[in-house]
DNA sequence: AGTGATCAGATTTTT
DNA sequence: TCTGATCACT
């Protein structure tokens, strides 16, 4: 036991070993915190307390696998993974798939994602007659979310002045009938929104006591990690978990809460502390992670702010570096002047290059830096962007099985439906959705006995309404005898969506093809990997429910890396929360883009832009860049920047500002800038070779010029050799029609096509 | 019913 | 710049 105590210093090990009672963990960056973690679990289950009874509640996933393996080198088995680790979300999700019935649901409900609300949202307030402008679902849903993470259902919102004013004053009176309507259609397509995980947690809790008591019994230690970003939903489910024995330990840093946009609440802290009386605090202030640089600015920085929890980040690091401040004309020269300081700093300070990492305010801000890093061929990967869980051909194939788990999910089955082609257009589905609504049954119930509800539809589309049935029930009977992978490749087979992608010989096909191949390869992955689970699953054959019991709350940060080779990091902010390089890049930190132009007029929302500052400098080891821009462009709008204010809130005593004459402004399209060269025109990037997402769909590298002129259709004759935006080289091989009515039969490479020339814009070789 | 072309609208952060 | 929605043509 005193070995494992002996890597810890005097505050940490205060934190490790008081295992009993409410503990508060406030922990300045850098200082541990991940560390005390560990090492407090550990010191419990070598203690001799089951993993089974404790319960740590991490902010992703990828925070708990990693602390799960850390601890399994503290601890002697694999006792490490009977753990209940994992994010509020996956944790409830697991509890309410077990306790479901109770609440009426069934326990494969289909967690609906961001794009299903939404989509879910415009059906509702189109099928209500209501303008979808005025009721934009974005706006609708983030009420509702807002509502759900205090707790307030659609009847207490509904009972509620202030939120009903609110909405009558922004002329949508109609907000609490809306919320209600969505809540009863999640129910009925057997679906819960990310929200709803945690709201329904909490009606378990309180209508059922003696479930509540079960796992109250279960959890005899608690551990929450960035408790600074729990929202009043997550702070009550801790709350009435712990309520039996009181053994519940929180971490967190008020200086780092980043996402009250999410509904996080620092106040949660503040509250936690009146909870519990008796509740002993512990403060982390010796950073271990930065230079004295680093952490001074960092302080000075953040005591701008006016609410917060004293204390004192310090580090017996060395002074080390000033931090740099780079000042360019345009958002490319930036991408261009971070990507070679990093080749050089590579070389010169010997370092490989998972050394550094780019940190942005908006994930928009990538493609620049992207795009230098390419021309240098410096290996990088990205974080967050599209996701690709969000990619369209995987929300394809998932809804799929989204479908065969659950068919009630309509969100899912309203996708494909009608993909691939099969027939069943529009007309069609409105003509289901009003059957359904008559006779209050599902659109998927409908279908499976099309025959007998005296539809208006032909006879030749309700066979194939009856096809669809068919063959979707016969997965369904697949479910429980093949395993997740054979079921998977047997779907993509026979409904034709992998044929479909296979001969799309675009790009864009070839992308997405590859994308449903690497899916399909963790489906496998996960069929084959035996994994230890704890008591609710037992071990058998994975099947594809299973699967996508786990699937929707997965994001890329979760995804395996595919290769080992060392790269730059790129992400926003947000995402590199807990995370540290040796040397960081903060870009874009110009006013109205850092802060954010949305953040400008309260200050408790630039006070948290500022925390989102600090997070971004301790981030870093060893060296800090701060780069901006004077010119930016911005929806497709060449837009004039400011540096922020931020960086004048750094002292000069830590940062290094560069002389003037480094900077002046350019008087060719060529110069020599700070000794590296720039090419100030717009060059295309060159393809890339491969060391950037896979994931990647977009393929303007290989259009045409857009600048490019078309011809006019009337010089177009037999014979020519063209060119299509789409399509590429073709050649006219038949022509007809007059004027603007002209049309030309055109032989590509992948076969030949009727194009209207007033519309194809070809353009003659 | 399916497809392509054009237009409007959006971008702050995410489980 | 990129996406989704809508329109118009076959």
């Amino acid at each position: 036991m005193e070995e494992l105590l002996a890597g810890l210093n005097e505050k940490q090990r205060e934190a490790v070993v008081q295992t009993e009672g409410p503990v508060m963990v406030i922990a300045g960056a850098g200082s541990g915190k991940t560390r005390v973690l560990t090492y407090r679990i550990a010191y419990l289950m070598r203690k001799g307390v089951d993993p089974f009874k404790i319960l740590a509640l991490t902010f992703t996933n990828k925070a708990a696998r990693e602390m799960k393996d850390r601890i399994g080198q503290l601890v002697s088995g694999g006792l490490a993974y009977s753990l209940w680790m994992g994010t509020f979300h996956s944790v409830f999700a697991r509890i309410l798939r077990a306790e479901s019935t109770l609440l009426g649901y069934p326990s494969n409900f289909t967690i609906y994602d961001t794009d299903d609300s939404k989509s879910l949202m415009k059906s509702i307030v189109k099928a209500q007659g209501l303008d979808p402008k005025v009721y934009q679902a974005s706006v609708l849903l983030s009420r509702i979310s807002a509502a759900k993470n205090n707790l307030i259902s659609a009847a207490a919102y509904a009972q509620n002045q202030e939120l009903v004013n609110q909405d009558k004053v922004n002329s949508r009176p109609e907000t609490a009938f809306l919320y209600d309507l969505y809540q009863k259609k999640l129910f009925q397509s057997a679906a819960m929104d990310f929200d709803d995980l945690l709201f329904k947690i909490n009606v378990l809790f309180r209508d059922f006591p003696e479930t509540l008591y079960k796992y109250q019994k279960r959890f005899q230690y608690i551990l929450v990690d960035e408790y600074q970003d729990t929202n009043f939903s997550q702070y009550l489910i801790v709350k009435k978990l712990a309520a039996d024995n009181e053994n519940v330990c929180v971490v967190g840093d008020d200086a780092q809460s980043i996402y009250s946009f999410r509904g996080a609440n620092i106040e949660n802290i503040l509250n936690f502390k009146q909870d519990y009386p008796q509740l002993k605090t512990v403060k982390l202030e010796q950073n271990y992670r930065s230079t004295q640089n680093i952490v001074n600015a960092a302080n000075k920085v953040i005591h701008n702010n006016k609410s917060q929890i004293f204390k004192e980040v310090w580090t017996s690091n060395d002074t080390g570096e000033k931090i740099k401040l780079l000042k360019t004309t345009s958002d490319r020269e930036e991408g261009s002047m971070v990507a070679h300081q990093i080749f050089q700093d590579q070389m010169n300070q010997q370092v490989t290059l998972d050394s550094f990492a780019v940190l942005y305010r908006t994930n928009s801000q990538s493609r620049s830096i992207e795009d230098a890093l390419r021309k240098l061929n410096l290996a990088y990967r990205i974080y967050g962007g599209l996701s690709f869980y969000k990619r369209k051909e995987i929300k394809d194939i998932l809804a799929y099985f989204r479908l065969i788990v659950n068919s009630s999910d309509e969100e899912a089955l309203k996708r494909i439906i009608n993909y691939p082609a099969r027939g069943i257009g529009k007309t069609t589905m409105e003509k289901l959705t009003l059957a359904a609504h008559k006779h209050e049954k599902s659109i998927w119930d409908i279908i499976r006995e099309a025959k007998s509800y005296g539809l208006s539809i032909n006879s030749g589309t309700i066979n194939k309404l009856l096809d669809f049935s068919t063959m979707i029930e016969s997965f369904k009977a697949q479910l429980d005898t093949k395993n997740a992978y054979d079921l998977a490749t047997e779907i993509g087979k026979s409904t034709g969506l992998l044929a479909d992608l296979y001969h799309d010989k675009t790009p864009e096909g070839v992308s997405k093809f590859e994308n449903i191949e690497e899916l399909m390869n963790g489906i496998k992955e996960f069929v084959e990997e035996d994994t230890v689970e704890t008591d609710l699953h037992e071990q058998k054959n994975r099947s594809l429910s299973d699967y996508m019991e786990g699937i929707a709350l997965l994001t890329d940060a979760d995804k395996k890396e595919d290769d080992n080779t060392p790269k730059v990091s790129l992400m926003t902010i947000h995402q590199a929360k807990g995370l540290e390089y040796p040397f960081v890049h903060i870009v874009g930190v110009e006013e109205n883009l850092f802060p954010s132009i949305m953040a400008l007029h309260s200050r408790k929302d630039l006070e948290e832009e500022r925390r989102l500052f600090y997070v971004a400098l301790t981030r870093a080891e060893r060296r800090v860049t701060i780069s901006y821009a004077e010119t930016r462009f911005k929806w497709g709008k060449l837009e004039y920047c400011e540096p922020s204010r931020f960086i004048d809130e750094i002292d000069d005593a830590y940062i290094d500002v560069p002389r003037k004459s480094n900077f002046r402004k350019p008087a060719t399209p060529t110069r020599v800038s700070g000794g590296i060269r720039i090419k100030a025109k717009t060059v295309k990037p060159t393809l890339p070779k491969g060391n950037y997402r896979k994931v990647d769909t977009s393929s303007s590298d290989s259009k045409p010029q857009p600048g490019a002129a078309y011809s006019d259709p009337d010089d177009i004759k037999m014979g020519m050799m063209v060119m299509h935006q789409r399509f590429g080289k073709g050649e006219i091989i038949a022509l007809d029609g007059q004027g603007s009515n002209k049309k030309a039969k055109v032989k590509f490479k992948d076969g030949s096509k009727q194009l209207i020339l007033r519309f194809a814009r070809l353009k003659i070789l």
